[in-house]
DNA sequence: GTCTATATAATGATAGAC
DNA sequence: GTCTATCATTATATAGAC
């Protein structure tokens, strides 16, 4: 049908049954983990046969590994440019870090395929993919509470890879947690991820001892 | 070679076997979780026959849920009788958040177990079941920021259950990130979490701000 | 590139001897 | 209560036609 377009978006059905692989295969992945998704399972959900799925992917580890890779990339993308604004180091973390939230919660697939690597219930070799992007995100984190200490902002008697691991497990645990937390006493905001932003934030700032004059906000 | 005896230790081999197949099967389902563990591995490891763990447990599902109730019931056991001492508010939140966190990590076994279910990389009906534990860790240590907000000594603005999200998650990211923890810099703690229990308390109570007088300790 | 058909191994689970 | 042997099903992966 189309002529030859040599374009990135090109080979207009040419890739089209690769990219139906890999959305299907994301989502079950996601939903179901590596072990718990079959390869007929995402030939099924793609609307292909079997043979098609692994004439594109040599085996499932590639499959899945393939899905993985993409995900982690456009994870690292939108925290990118975050970091480079005019705010000051605090605003700037607080921003990151409801970003972070907010990013998370738009893609959930992406966020879950990711994180199961992360915390160790993934399977085959994606940790090591997965970890790029924790080291990414972890790493900016660190540097700005290092500039807001340096800029006296911040403590300085404080571990900023304490810091940005506690800001950050805040952020992790509400994401992975969400259901369950809404069978939870108070946990009305499950579905409110501004609303905990907003608490986490003030707590990691300002810390949730009474009897000192909060600032800002 | 054992004669009659009824004490609840009894039956001495009659539940050896059933034991045996329990602990191989925490194991391995801690390991690489439901799907990942197979029932020929279970008897493998327990050094019985498949038709053995199956005339224990009827069904594959049967016998995950024997292994996470039991997980679960250590785990709500441990944490019981920290509430209640004579320490203030702030001491047992203190005293309660590193103690989740060590027996997390003297037992890591267990706690995988349940965490996976908990942050929904679980399988089976087995979320339900581990929620309990949850819940009951969350109402505890709501229960006495509550407390501590009535006797003046947390912030009256804020709220409970964000703020027990906040201190569990740094405790849940800690641990479940330890390995990745590990080849981030500045993650030496990852071995340390008597040290991460202090720097999470210490952000948690007094936040990362500078420029306020830090007071006890 | 996509398909049908198939090979081969492993899965959860059962039957029946001891 | 434990075993060997076996069931039906599903798994990943391949062969070869179109």
């Amino acid at each position: 049908m189309s002529p030859n377009v040599t374009s990135s978006a090109a080979s207009s059905d040419a890739e089209a049954g690769q990219q139906r692989i890999l959305e299907a295969a994301e989502r079950l992945f996601a939903e179901s983990g590596y072990d718990g998704t079959s390869t007929s399972a995402v030939a099924a959900a793609a609307g292909v046969s079997k043979a098609t799925v692994f004439h594109h992917f040599p085996t499932k580890d590639a499959l899945y590994l393939a899905v993985l890779r993409n995900s982690c990339r456009s994870g690292t993308e939108l925290l990118a440019e975050i970091s480079g604004s005019g705010l000051d180091a605090l605003a700037r973390i607080r921003r990151f870090a409801s970003e972070h939230l907010q990013e998370m919660c738009n893609d959930e697939q992406r966020a879950r395929l990711v994180l199961r690597e992360v915390t160790g219930f993934g399977a085959a070799g994606g940790q090591a993919v997965a970890e790029q992007v924790v080291h990414d995100h972890f790493v900016r984190l660190v540097g700005m509470l290092r500039e807001g200490q340096t800029a006296g902002l911040l403590r300085d008697d404080l571990d900023p890879a304490a810091a940005a691991l506690t800001l950050m497990g805040g952020n992790l645990t509400y994401f992975l947690t969400r259901d369950v937390l809404r069978h939870l006493p108070g946990g009305n905001f499950a579905d409110d991820p501004a609303y905990f932003s907003e608490a986490l934030a003030s707590i990691f700032f300002d810390g949730v001892r009474a009897g000192r004059n909060r600032s800002n906000e």
